[in-house]
DNA sequence: GAAAAACTACTGGTTTTCCAGTAGATTTCA
DNA sequence: TGAAATCTACTGGAAAACCAGTAGTTTTTC
């Protein structure tokens, strides 16, 4: 007992059984971490939170209820000295931007290897930032592209950029939200300055890698 | 011995080590299977099944090497015998088609269960086709939306379609293939209507979604 | 309450897309 | 070789997209 309280404990959120066994397997056989819990669904480990106490929560980013960024902001909020680092199968941009605004403190790919796991956990624990090898070289990427280039949009410009994607046409989309023609030509207009694209064609493309829809 | 060669011989091949532990602390359990060997690539279970026999091969999508529907396809053409079941984290329509279409007896998402998985191994290796939950409703849509509605493509019109979907305009298309603009409407009109695509903002929705592009 | 941002809407003009139909030339394949 | 598919290219006309600039109204934010 007086041994479990130096390790430190970790929950894993994972929506795939498959993984939180592997990753169970992996850490159980080190010294210096106890995995303490383990979820299938975001909303549960928020639940989890409440009651107990526990250093570090290794967190999917993709759950069945709540996107895990948003747990990761939850987390950060409701409890700030529990660490968060994220998991994910893709190194996308837009997800560890986002994961890292959210104030996780590390992030890997799921095939991340033991030696790495756990150097990760070791240094989030200790207060340090820890992002895989692959994650750093996707984030290089990040700040001339993603960051750089993803514009804010306004509400009323994601509301139309959504319509452009779905097919809708200028007069349809103008019916649709009770304006003039000429009004979602401006917005669209202004789409196409902000993303860079020089055609609608182009303007659906990125929007689409993006995620911006 | 004797007992291992009545189990069934299974393959794992997936890039992420931590989902093969976990396939492989799922499966040894089993009396009727044996594991006999990971992969994290394409290419190395298309080398290891050269040399040896096996009767199943669970194989992830996302690979480093060659895409999981790409080994399928060999797996079929070079051993008939061995049975393919498919494993992937999202049910996605196109993807599942394509495993299907080259030969993948089975499908499953990673949030599978055990019984499930163990079930599956056992029908596709007699003969049966085995589909997860998850899988057989996004098969349901894919009668109608992806199978339905996914039309041959020229090669010609595939190349026109990347240049639309890169946001090049006629003019341009017509100039780097060195073919009237008229040519490259009446392509595009094709295309639009083989895809029932309204305009070139869903065209390239539809080309990105069905990963024509 | 004032400044900034967002939303709205217009003029005027060019280019591209969208629609329907036709049709010759070339390639593919049985 | 002959039919089918594909690639090519046109006429002609309507709608939408693209470009640049202006500007009033509303909402947000400090």
């Amino acid at each position: 007992m007086a041994l479990s309280t130096l390790k430190i404990r970790v929950v894993i959120v994972d929506d795939h059984p498959l993984v939180i066994e592997g990753l169970k397997s992996l850490l159980n056989g080190n010294r210096e971490i106890k995995v303490v819990h383990s979820c299938e669904r975001g909303g549960e480990v928020l639940e989890y939170l409440k009651n107990d106490t526990v250093d570090l929560v290794l967190l999917d980013i993709n759950l069945p209820d709540i996107s895990g960024t948003e747990v990761c902001r939850l987390i950060n909020k409701e409890h700030p000295s529990v660490a968060v680092v994220g998991l994910s199968t893709y190194g996308e941009r837009s997800i560890i931007n986002q994961m890292i605004s959210n104030g996780a403190k590390g992030y890997l790919l799921k095939n991340v290897t033991e030696s790495e796991l756990v150097e990760a956990i070791n240094k989030v624990y200790r207060g340090k930032y820890y992002y895989g090898h692959e994650i750093q070289k996707a984030m290089a990427n990040t700040i001339f592209h993603t960051m750089g280039s993803t514009p804010r949009l306004t509400k009323r410009e994601k509301q139309i950029l959504k319509l452009i994607v779905s097919g809708k046409t200028r007069n349809g989309i103008a019916e649709e939200l009770f304006i003039s023609p000429l009004t979602v030509e401006t917005h669209r207009r202004n789409l196409m300055k902000k993303m860079e694209a020089s055609n609608t064609a182009s303007l659906v493309k990125i929007a689409i890698e993006k995620a911006l829809v």
